[in-house]
DNA sequence: ATTACATTGTTATAATATAACAATAACAGA
DNA sequence: TCTGTTATTGTTATATTATAACAATGTAAT
C-alpha cells in the first residue's frame, strides 16, 4: 500500500493527501478548494488524480454522493469490489470490508450464469450516533 | 403496480411514459429533451417528476451513470432494494430480481451488527453480445 | 368564497465533469 | 548531449447534471 504511493504523481499526491486527511468523503469542488494553495488551480487537475486514484485504487467514488472516500480497508487491494455503509442522516460512511459478502458478491452469478468482475454496493441506514 | 399510475400527476406520467418506453436507462436531459413536445420545457419540471417518480419505486436512478430506468422487477414493490448489472462495454443495463440475493443483502450486518434499510448494488462486466 | 395544499411554469444559477490544446517534465536510446 | 517519445501538468472554455427561488395555476375541503 504504502509502495505504491511512490509511484505518484505530484498531483496525485497532493490530492490523495488531503483527501486520507478527511475522515469522511470529499467533493470534487472541495478538494480543489483545499489544494489551491499547493498550486491546483483548474478541476481537471483535480479530477485527473482523482480518475488515477479510483483507478488503483487509493481512493473510491461514492456514486450516489459524487464523493471520494481514501481506502482503508487492507483487504481492498483490488479495486473493483467496493461496499459502504452510509447514514442517511448525518452522511457518515464507513467502507465494508467483509470477506464474506465479498465473496458472495464475487460469485454472484444471474439467472442467465453470467458472472461479474466488478461491483459497488451501497448500503443506507442511520447510524449509532444519529439514533 | 398499474393502480399507482393512476395517482401521477400529469407531468409524472409524461416522464414515466418515455421512460417506460425506454428499453434502457435515459438521461436527465435526454428525457428533457424528449418530453418538450409535450410541454415540459425546463429541468425542474423533470427532476420533479424524476425524484418522485424514484420515490414511489416506478423508476431506479442508475447513480454510476446518472440515469433512470423503468422498474420492471415485479417483485420490486419496495424502492430500497435495487441491484443491476450494467455492461461496461455498451452500456446495457439490466435490474437483477435474485430473491436470494435480495434477501440475502437485506439481512446483512456490519460488524458492529449494525442492519440497513435500503441498499443499491450495481455489477458490472461485459454482457454476452459484448463478448 | 376562503383556505390550504399540491402541482406546474419560469428564470436563473449551482454543482459536477470533460474537451481541447499548449507547456513542461521525465526519460530512454542514438 | 541531443532527440524523439511519453507522461504529466497548466489553462481556458464548455458540457452536463441538478437545484433554488418564486410566481401562477389547479384541486379540494370547509
Ligand atoms: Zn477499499
Ligand atoms: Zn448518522
Ligand atoms: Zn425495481
Ligand atoms: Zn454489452
Amino acid at each position: 500500500m504504502a509502495q505504491k504511493k511512490e509511484y505518484l504523481s505530484k498531483n496525485q499526491k497532493i490530492v490523495l493527501d488531503i483527501i486520507e486527511k478527511s475522515a469522511q468523503p470529499m467533493k470534487a469542488y472541495s478538494i480543489l478548494f483545499n489544494v489551491q494553495k499547493k498550486g491546483l488551480k483548474a478541476p481537471p487537475q483535480v479530477y485527473r488524480a482523482l480518475d488515477k486514484l479510483v483507478e488503483i485504487g487509493k481512493i473510491h467514488k461514492i456514486e450516489s454522493r459524487n464523493a471520494f472516500i481514501a481506502c482503508r480497508n487492507s483487504a481492498c487491494t483490488i479495486t473493483n469490489a467496493t461496499a459502504f455503509s452510509i447514514c442517511e442522516s448525518c452522511e457518515y460512511v464507513k467502507e465494508i470490508s467483509s470477506s464474506k459478502l465479498s465473496k458472495y458478491l464475487s460469485n454472484f452469478q444471474d439467472k442467465e450464469g453470467m458472472k461479474y468482475n466488478k461491483y459497488n454496493l451501497e448500503f443506507f441506514g442511520i447510524c449509532k450516533k444519529c439514533k
